[in-house]
DNA sequence: CAATGTGTTTACATGTTTGTAAATAAACCT
DNA sequence: AGGTTTATTTACAAACATGTAAACACATTG
């Protein structure tokens, strides 16, 4: 008795998929089982084999669908902060790029990624990202170096990275007043502009 | 025949933790394999059961030096900045302290750490951290808000974090001229004190 | 120097995980 | 409707990982 779940084929492959990455969220690659992939599903864990040939297979599939969902996500992002940004709030846009760009989810799986030597999204990224950031710097703050801008960018992702993963445990270590991401995002796209001065 | 490979059982504890810790580092807590360790150390697998009663005695055990070790390292560095730190060059001072306190390994450690829920080093320091760098900003630029300086704590610590683990690959993706840790740090180490003005 | 305790090994038991095989059901053609 | 392809399940096989048991070596000490 073969009963369906999900209307086609690509349905179940896709809500795989979600399970899969929710069990990487939590547990990371090596600790995705898929037998509990498949759990989460609702279907049988053969099943899974049988969609993606393999763990492997699955968690490579998993990866290319977040680098792509990833992709396009900081590309509206971006784009959307391009033509609305004011110079006179310019923290206020740089802050709403940055949290929808650097998601805690999206972070934490990048985290993951790297830390399992798996392609990573956002690595292939930043050259553009960085390119897009130096002209709009230039635009509102005249010439600036590249190199300098690229740091900025760095800085940016690494701190926003870490702040997916560590940021929580940190904030509440440090006994902060306000632990929100939104405070600490203002604050920090505070420095930045200080610090493209 | 049992033939000893370590003079003493704590001798072979000790290096069972450190092959332990190198298993953690490369494929983290839910990636290490007790059989691997024990390999490592040259040891067959009962024997790091019989030391460590169980894996996650182990992961314990190693967590818990891993832990002590930092904070000592860490005590170390900031005490010597403090007493060497002169007003000229506070950037070069500022860091060398970064660099030995968030070194890759620790940083990468610490991540894996959080990921898997493991109390992770560090954590329970970074109050006494921003005290002392609180201590340290009023000596040199005068009255500061405290809460500011706890920001200026987490910026670096969720930077350098960020860094352990995806530090290599952005660099490289960025094509900067200069990757090395270093440059970066000194970087960093120059706007920070922009922003503590 | 025998007895005991500690550290270590080999051999094994058990459970878990991935993957395969075969059967079965549904959808899709003609 | 009958046959073929696609999706799914149950049952099983094989590998691997953790942990236990028993035996064995070494050192200490009574």
């Amino acid at each position: 008795m073969a009963k369906k779940t999900y209307a086609s084929a690509e349905l179940a492959r896709e809500a795989i998929l979600d399970a899969a990455e929710a069990d990487v969220l939590a547990n990371g690659p090596s600790g995705m089982r898929i037998s509990e992939v498949a759990r989460m599903a609702g279907v049988a864990h053969p099943n899974v084999i049988y969609h993606f040939r393999s763990r492997d297979g699955l968690i490579t599939a998993m990866a290319k669908r977040a680098r792509e969902r990833t992709v396009g996500q900081i590309e509206t992002a971006i784009s959307t902060a391009m033509s609305t940004a004011q110079d006179d709030d310019m923290a206020s846009a740089l802050s709403d790029v940055l949290s929808t760009v650097f998601a805690p989810d999206r972070g934490k799986m990048a985290v993951w990624f790297a830390l399992n030597d798996i392609e990573a999204p956002l690595g292939s990224q930043l050259q553009s990202f960085a390119a897009m950031a130096h002209t709009l710097r230039e635009n509102f703050r005249g010439k600036a170096d590249p190199e300098d801008t690229k740091y900025l960018v760095l800085l940016i992702s690494l701190a926003l990275m870490g702040n997916a993963v560590l940021g929580p445990i940190y904030k509440s270590a440090l006994e902060l007043k306000d632990q929100s991401d939104d405070a600490f995002m203002r604050w920090f796209s505070e420095r930045i502009l200080m610090i493209t001065e």
